[in-house]
DNA sequence: CATCATAAGTTGCATATACAAATATTGTAT
DNA sequence: ATACAATATTTGTATATGCAACTTATGATG
């Protein structure tokens, strides 16, 4: 035997992180949505910011999700101006770029979301936090990249 | 200073939770699909199976939802026959059920559940699992019950 | 160059999610 | 008993999410 801990894992990973998912969504959204954005508009956002003009298939590898579901993310930002699509090198490609109000909206919704990364740090403890980071992190990379590790020898 | 670790925590929780949600989410949906479910719809299902007749506000409760949320998604569920709503004491009161179709598609549903923890637990690591769990559980206590831990002395 | 496979995005459809407001009912205080 | 506060649930509205199917445009092959 190689690892520790002999126990199987125990419940439902899934429910586990979808229930944790909605209890910490809010405390984003509280705080993010008092400069008119969701949790979820905010990320999206920062990664146009961060990555700059950028195909819309790619944008949606880079954040694991379906491509659709960003075409229809991107609906609300791009409907308030904060982001714009524009046709690519090719003609079946699209571009999508944040817009000087997308930078502004987003510099002023990161103070906000500082609050609440604050408020989590706090509830959990920061010494918490980043162990949980740690493993998202890894499970993350895991997940993208299976080694399929077998149980068995 | 009582804790090791000093550095603070990257990136935002409310990101990494949801992009692994995402990945996660998709494992047992595909096998969970196979029995006509959806994860969620498992996991409620299990849920009501556990807790037997139930009043909504008590069940949205227990699984950190909105009120709202467990209406509309027990909706699917009653669809198919696998529950039912009564009255419940109070006029404004109900009573959600699982039905005897309910509890066999459950436990149908269930053979497939094992094979996608099984996969997360083989692609994950079992201890990773494991510490992953304890972290998700030890983090939805804390957000359940906040003790308004300080940084500061 | 005509055909067919591949690639990039979007739409149709169904579900998940929450907040605010509406509805209906019960409890309470005067 | 009436008026008002509190409780339980559902609806209205908007977003998030993914799969399958569709549309359009490139690339490859003969």
């Amino acid at each position: 035997m190689t690892a520790p801990g002999n126990t199987s894992p125990r419940g439902c990973t899934n429910y586990k992180i979808r229930k944790l998912m909605r209890q910490v969504s809010q405390y984003y959204d509280t705080e993010i949505g008092r400069a008119g954005l969701k949790a979820t508009q905010f990320a999206l956002l920062g990664q146009l910011a961060r990555l700059g003009p950028i195909r819309p298939g790619d944008l949606a590898q880079t954040m694991g999700m379906d491509a659709s579901t960003l075409t229809r993310n991107l609906k609300p930002l791009t409907d308030a101006g904060l982001a714009r699509t524009e046709q690519g090198t090719d003609a079946r490609s699209r571009s999508v770029t944040i817009t000087d109000a997308g930078h502004q909206k987003w510099a002023e919704a990161r103070e906000y979301w500082k609050v609440a990364q604050g408020h989590i740090n706090n509830v959990l403890g920061a010494d918490r936090v980043i162990a949980l980071h740690k493993l998202l992190d890894e499970s993350l990379e895991l997940l993208a990249h299976p080694t399929d590790e077998v149980t068995s020898p």
